[in-house]
DNA sequence: CACCAACATGACCAGCCGGTCAATTTATGT
DNA sequence: ACATAAATTGACCGGCTGGTCATGTTGGTG
């Protein structure tokens, strides 16, 4: 059993990080997380044994929370709207945080913690999509990994103007659900990711 | 007028700075550029004032390219081909230039040059753009605006898997021009973006 | 050739980073 | 109240960065 200081300080510390990267990124320092904490920059080091180890255990939380959410949608809603409302809560996410955009992206999939979290958000989205896919609201050659990759992308492509207008990501989304439609399918020249894709590229 | 091995050592200097940009993406050290290009890192200061001003030169170059591919086949082809190769050619860019997928993207779109390259991307954009909604092989509601923020997504939506799966961009490429067709058209809940938004955005 | 300005050079600077650790403070069980 | 393990602290380290500058070198010119 932790001390109970030890504990107050892990939570001030993961509430400070989860605030500052979602502010500044994935490159904010230390010191920085440390003093919004209030505690001193060794503390950290106490408590996570390295930056990878802290922004991980951060990054677990969210990508838990986005599978969480789609799962309850998988439960509760109409297999279009679930899809369409996973997607918006995926961009919204971002859109609040910066640093989630590389954590999708991320090349800490190396990370174990990581890993198990986001094959959580990916069967999460593949349960959505093969639901929305078998209702016809969906072209019939998506998957649930593309459904993760394109998660982000709205946000990604709205960011440069994100400052002047910042409900720009909604166009965008809906552009891309458009090119989601059965009605504007059209072959696509490349297979889906498998498996074995994430795989290997977490190894690199 | 340059000395002659000045105006050599600027040619080696860009060329390195390019390659090693396209390879490690925007954070490459000066130092790093240097060695390659086989001069001292001083001599990268007496050619550029500044890193951002030798970064700045080689988005110039890359944005330019673009706008000229994009000029020319306004001319030479149809106008559904003529985007679409538009598009390919600014995700194949990104691809093979890390850095770049950040130029469009970019803070330096405050830097002068930058501004004025991106504005000449910009109207090529929009010409290929209007040229194709009037044939009526694109979605009425989106414009010149529009096509550049999303050249470069595919590349972006794929990047976690560039290692294992190098063409995954295609995929998604297509998808999201599956999603600016007519027959996919849904009415967007935001306006599309203006010159104003993205002055402001320069601004900032 | 000689001469000078243009240019190249690399040691050097301040500042920041992630990470360490001996010394010190503090919470907790008795 | 005390003893002790647990936790905090901040000075410190090596390494890296963008950038500077006195010194040395080189190309062009008359």
């Amino acid at each position: 059993m932790p001390r109970a200081d030890a504990a107050r300080n892990r939570s001030l510390l993961i509430d400070a990080a989860s605030a500052e990267l979602s502010e500044h990124g994935l490159d904010v320092s230390i010191s920085r997380i440390a003093a919004r904490a209030g505690v001193a920059k060794g503390t950290v080091f106490n408590h996570f044994s390295s930056k990878e180890e802290l922004v991980s255990a951060i990054f677990c939380e969210q990508l838990g929370a986005l599978a969480a959410t789609g799962e309850t949608l998988l439960e509760h809603t109409d297999p279009r709207s679930a899809l369409q409302q996973f997607m918006t809560a995926g961009a919204e996410l971002q859109v609040n945080d910066r640093s989630f955009c590389e954590a999708v992206t991320a090349t800490s999939r190396a990370h174990p913690a990581v890993r198990a979290a986001s094959d959580r958000l990916a069967q999460a989205a593949e349960a959505l999509t093969a639901s929305a896919r078998q209702a016809g609201v969906v072209r019939a050659d998506v998957t649930g990994h593309d459904i993760v990759l394109l998660l982000g992308a709205a946000t990604w492509i709205a960011a440069p103007l994100a400052a002047a207008r910042s409900d720009l990501w909604r166009r965008y989304l809906h552009l891309i659900l458009d090119g989601l439609r059965p009605e504007a399918a059209h072959e696509l020249p490349v297979a889906a990711p498998t498996n074995e894709d994430f795989a290997t590229a977490a190894t690199r």
